[in-house]
DNA sequence: CTCGGACTGCTTTTT
DNA sequence: GCAGTCCGAG
């Protein structure tokens, strides 16, 4: 990583500075090469610099080059660093970007191919849920028992694997209602070509049966593409295997210049159709690729990588690489063990502000978990000690209800016969139009074969609706018709500020008065603001569709709270790993559903856990935790006794110490341990003595923050670290302020960085001043 | 249409 | 234990 990152101007600069192996990757410009690329060992640097190459020795144009990644946010870092190695080129590098953004833009071109128009929308996953609810009540499904959810999954994982409705085979139906999977799935398809649209999944697999059946398209591809990279390529799934396979193999030629990097021991989702196997057969497919393994790491410490290593050493299905650095020194990889959930927040706390005095930024430390429950602990201590914390992950921008409804608008503006957005929209804000209504104007508009707002400008012609609703559904339509003007000569945002007011959106939350309608108004606005970098409303609402992720700028320095999922990719000096007890890590849910393949992927995000550390790498278990609102005691996680003792430094707050871990897991050492329940481990609470089984009950019945055989923390309503925090200058008391999730408030007390702030419900709460800004 | 009580079901998540 | 959803009563 850090090789390249002073970027000269100076032309061979990027080859000097890579290592011998990412020099072999980068100068390696014919055939199929695999680039396994172990954590922190550079794989951007190398990609980046490859592309770089390509362009200065002239094998191609910037717009002769495909190159996949799977989030925007990658894509986003790879533009931006091939920018500083080749200048405004990246401009010319259309084909740079996630398989969606890529397939999307394909399949605009040739969108009849599927049956569709190119200005067809790109449903989300509400979308879909909704039509396919629709789908389930009007086949006569009971929706408790084959839930919307559960065919989405169904045809998402067909997609995933690149099958059609006519490819799903009576097995594989069987999986919902009773064997009418493939019909559903059928219906569906059926329906949203009829809405000119189609979902995420259908952009790479519309795009796959293209290519199969249209040699001609393919064929102006495959030529058009000199180079293909992928980036994280043991992430890919089928559709998106046989997709690059396609075009990698241009036939009557040899070029197969195809480059994938990527890395089996980073491999964590199979559970949204990644196949490892991809990874693991690419010399099969590409015969005479030449594989390059990038071993040294540039990130982490001795001890780190070992425990890792160590770790990952346990798993079975590995092409198998061994990292190493030139680093020495560097701390052992703590493992504490802690009574309960609450002790374990509260020392991670207290760790974080004992670096903080040490002079580490805050933004330079994280806390990784296995699942988002977990980061509720954390949230509430950091409140209390009054640590700035950011949890990413959870509700996205485009998710918010408003924020919807507010693109539903929109997109029934650019495209009439965008019936879910109609639907969204027809009654909200409400207008007085009920079910009967609509369930008349979908009656109408199915025997005239029209979309719902056509429909609705028809049926004002006949006396099928009483006359308030034809009314009101007249004055909806006139104003639809009156934006659709202006939409072609105001830019995107002002349309969407004109719209929003003028349908009653403001007034409506305006007159909510509510904590939430403040933070809603705050993000409409904030949405038009957004729309301010589009030139058109269709390019916004492209954008909206393919891009859901938003990253939150950030202002102050914030501790991290996230999950591993969300942390491939990142690094931190200090990594805090919380929660390692069996059936939390790993998941109890994910072994019952995927025994041993499942336990090793939860294996690897271990690895990818412990080698986001730069520095140092804490990790934590709890005796005792809530789940699901049950006192549980657990042991810790397996994975625990499989890093090698020689990088480990274990410790316990609990009297008895690591041994009692230690022992606990010598007993219960048979081959069948991975499918252990809780239910199991009430019995071996028994065997551990009546001390045990005491402090158990103890935590069970009645939970004391303080047991007798607790170490006893230091008091924590207080401490240096927290006290010492600079109140904002900005903010004093009696002060409007506005915070994102409250809304509007006046500032009561002031109290170091904490406020104590009523706010307009009528609610006062405690808050960080970085949570706010004034009003 | 809106409110409230019952019911459920709970990893990970990008596009 | 909690949050989100659904259905029935008003």
């Amino acid at each position: 990583m850090t090789q390249l990152t002073p970027p000269s101007d100076s032309a061979p600069d990027w080859l000097t500075r890579l290592n011998p192996p990412q020099r072999e990757a980068v100068m390696t410009l014919d055939g199929p090469v695999l680039m396994l690329a172990g954590a922190g060992t550079g794989k951007t640097a190398a990609l980046t610099a490859r592309l770089a190459n390509i362009i200065a020795q002239r094998r191609a144009w910037p717009s002769e080059i495909l190159c996949v990644t799977f989030t925007n946010k990658a894509a986003r870092e790879m533009r931006e660093r091939v920018g500083h190695l080749i200048g405004p080129a990246v401009e010319g590098m259309p084909w740079l970007g996630t398989f969606h953004a890529i397939a999307a833009k394909m399949l605009r071109r040739h969108a009849e191919l599927a049956g569709m128009e190119s200005n067809y929308t790109i449903i989300d996953m509400d979308d879909q849920n909704r039509l396919l609810k629709q789908l389930i009540q009007a086949e006569g499904l009971d929706e408790k028992r084959w839930p919307p959810k559960l065919l989405a999954s169904c045809i998402d994982r067909w997609k995933n694997r690149g099958m059609m409705p006519e490819d799903v085979d009576a097995m594989e139906s069987e999986a919902y209602a009773n064997g009418r999977g493939q019909q559903m799935y059928r219906l569906y398809q059926d329906r949203l070509k009829a809405l000119n649209a189609c979902d995420f999944g259908d952009l790479l697999l519309h795009m796959l049966t293209i290519f199969r059946r249209h040699r001609d398209v393919l064929e102006q591809y495959q030529s058009r593409f000199k180079y293909i990279m992928v980036d994280e390529y043991q992430d890919t799934n089928s559709v998106q295997y046989l997709w690059l396979r396609l075009l990698a193999q241009k036939t009557g030629q040899t070029r197969h210049n195809i480059c994938v990097v990527g890395d089996d021991d980073q491999s964590i989702y199979s559970w949204r159709g990644a196949e490892v196997a991809n990874i693991l057969r690419f010399e099969q497919d590409f015969p005479g690729a030449k594989v390059i393994k990038l071993e040294q790491n540039y990130r982490s410490t001795p001890h780190i990588l070992g425990a890792a290593s160590g770790l990952i050493r346990e798993n079975s299905e590995r092409l198998g690489k061994t990292l190493w650095t030139e680093a020495t020194g560097g701390d052992k990889v703590k493992v504490t063990g802690v009574w309960d959930a609450p002790e374990e927040a509260r020392r991670v706390g207290e760790d974080i502000e004992r670096l903080e005095r040490e002079g580490l930024p805050l933004d330079k430390i994280a806390i990784l978990v296995r699942a988002q429950f977990q980061t509720r602990e954390f949230e509430d201590r950091f409140i209390a000690i009054g640590l700035n914390y950011r949890i990413i992950g959870g509700f996205r921008f485009y998710e918010r209800a408003e924020i919807r409804d507010a693109l539903a608008y929109l997109r029934l503006i650019a495209q009439p016969s965008d019936d879910l957005a109609f639907e969204r929209i027809y009654n909200t804000p409400k207008r007085g139009l009920g079910d009967k209504t609509l369930e008349k104007l979908h009656r109408f508009a199915r025997a005239q074969a029209m979309p719902l707002a056509a429909a609705a400008l028809a049926i004002a012609d006949t006396d099928e609706l009483p006359a308030r609703a034809r009314n009101t559904l007249l004055a909806l339509m006139r104003d639809l018709a009156r934006w659709r003007d202006v939409a072609k000569e105001s830019s995107p945002a002002d349309l969407a500020r004109m719209v929003l007011d003028e349908c009653g959106y403001t007034g409506m939350l305006q007159a909510e008065r509510s904590a939430e309608s403040a933070g809603r108004l705050e993000n409409l606005s904030e949405l038009a603001r957004a729309m301010e970098d589009y030139e058109s409303l269709g390019d916004f609402l492209e954008h909206v569709s393919l891009v859901m992720d938003n990253e939150a700028r950030d202002d102050v320095e914030k501790v991290t709270i996230m999950t591993i999922h969300a942390a491939k990719g990142l690094e931190f000096d200090h990594v805090f790993l919380p929660g390692w007890e069996e059936g939390v890590f790993p998941s109890q849910r994910s072994l019952d559903e995927g025994g041993l393949a499942s336990l090793e992927e939860e294996r690897r995000l271990a690895y990818v856990a412990i080698t986001r550390a730069r520095r140092h790498c804490t990790i934590l278990h709890a005796a005792n935790r809530r789940i699901y609102g049950q006192w549980t005691s657990s042991i810790p996680s397996r994975f625990i006794a499989e890093l090698p003792e020689a990088h480990v430094d274990q410790s316990s707050t609990m009297s008895g110490g690591a041994s009692l871990w230690r022992a606990q897991w010598s007993e219960r050492d048979d081959p069948f341990a991975h499918v252990a329940t809780r239910v199991d481990q009430q019995r071996s609470n028994a065997a551990r003595g009546p001390g045990w089984q005491r402090a158990t009950e103890r935590a069970t019945e009645s939970y004391t923050p303080t047991p007798r055989n607790v170490v006893p923390t230091r008091p924590s309503t207080r401490s240096a670290a927290s006290f010492a925090a600079k109140p904002r200058m900005d903010i004093k008391q009696g002060d409007r302020v506005f915070h994102d999730k409250f809304g509007y408030g006046q500032v009561a007390v002031q109290e170091g960085n904490k406020l104590e702030i009523d706010f307009e419900n009528g609610d006062r709460k405690r808050v960080l001043d970085s949570f706010v800004r004034p009003a």
